[in-house]
DNA sequence: AAAATAGTGTCTCTGAGACATTATTGA
DNA sequence: TCAATAATGTCTCAGAGACACTATTTT
């Protein structure tokens, strides 16, 4: 018999979820997990896992990340989309509220299932809506990814789903993954370049194929103004 | 002696903190109790309080409003914040994670203390900044504030401070109080008229001195296209 | 009639979107 | 030289901001 209060206080469990995106092939990929315990055992599922008593929310988000995606804090963005707590969402006796997390990060490696997952793999975002995920992770993927497309338009945080030198073209081909609509390159560019504080010339250029592309860093301005707007 | 785990998860309490805006002449107004219980007897803080076990994080920020502020959903529109999670953030020995919530009224009734709080009174949103809040409330405060102020620019959530019916004149100051800046008549005027689905004409107008207002009332539209950029 | 408040129009400038061609490289 | 890709400029339209006067009511 599990005790229901310890104390003056109705106990909880505290997991972070994570939505942790990435772009590969140029489409936009978010990392699942297979879940290796019940509840919802063999299901899909975002990684995250259980707040620790001694560490804080954003520390228990770092480290899920590194057990579960093997990502530190170098290679991603993290933020708190926000807390779920309904009733019934966890099935399991206690109160399980959750705190996701959006994270953003360019061109991930593959994952190697650690932590709890039975498997772990990127799936393509709008492949994910229809898998039948496990808890209520469907709707904190949702919130996720409408939260990333919004902070593309007034932020400059594309730039996390970029490596650290890149151009103006790859960081075009962000906003349309991310978006899902294609961009003219000409206004594109213009925007971008006139965006103070956005690019800043690292004053090398890409080899490869076709003219080569000037590279970029990211500067240090992290609001846009004025904003891109979606279509 | 208190147990640290009931089973195999940390044990957590749950709490909900509610950032209660509202207008009152012509000022933004936070609602702040005075803390009847330890830890920070006496000190001003939040109204909040624990998450019950049989009721959602949702359901809990409701309460919390008709306990200790006298409010009802019809009163206000509420939205969550995020979640505060730091290990010291509460005193007590279990780790306590707070949800916090912004909650927006038009014109809101001088509160009576009710539930743990001592005292409980509306204070302006400048001055609460001088106070040294219970707990991290003053980084939820200044956080709920926030999200006002950015949500004004691209939702019609400005409404939320109006009555049922209201002119165009009362509007521009709920931007300027809230903004903190004042606003030209005739480019606000233009602007929210044009915004359709913001206001729908009520066919009514104000009485008293001076030229009588057209009133309008909130009309279905929740986002604003174009926004309302602060200066 | 005076005081108070609401309502409205124009001009200029900035930014948005539509649109095609030239430049540079590797194969 | 061809294929691939990057870079760039102009025009038109919409919205933003600056700005002053007229209209309607109460006292």
């Amino acid at each position: 018999m599990i005790p229901v209060f310890t104390s003056e206080f109705p106990v909880f469990a505290v997991a972070v979820d994570l939505v942790v995106l990435t772009l590969r092939s140029g489409r936009l990929h978010v990392l699942l997990v297979e879940r290796g315990e019940e509840p919802y055992l063999g299901r899909w599922a975002l990684p995250g896992g259980f707040v620790r008593a001694d560490e804080s929310l954003t520390d228990a988000a770092h480290r899920e990340l590194a057990e579960e995606a093997g990502l530190t804090s170098d290679d991603v963005v993290l933020e708190q989309l926000r807390s779920y707590g309904g009733v019934t969402r966890d099935p399991r006796p206690e109160r399980v509220v959750s705190v996701a997390w959006m994270v953003l990060g360019a061109d991930l490696p593959d994952p190697r299932p650690g932590g709890d997952a039975a498997d772990a793999r990127w799936c393509p975002v709008d492949e994910a809506s229809g898998i039948d995920l496990a808890f209520d992770h469907a709707a904190i993927l949702a919130d996720g990814v409408e939260r990333a497309r919004a902070k593309l338009e007034y932020t400059t945080l594309a730039t996390a789903f970029c490596p650290s030198e890149f151009s103006v073209p790859q960081l075009r081909t962000v906003y349309e993954a991310v978006w899902g609509e294609p961009l003219d390159p000409r206004n594109f560019a213009r925007k971008v370049l006139a965006a103070s504080g956005f690019l800043v010339d690292a004053g090398r250029t890409t080899s490869g194929r076709g003219r080569p592309a000037r590279l970029y860093r990211a500067g240090l301005a992290s609001e846009l103004d004025p904003p891109l707007r979606r279509g």
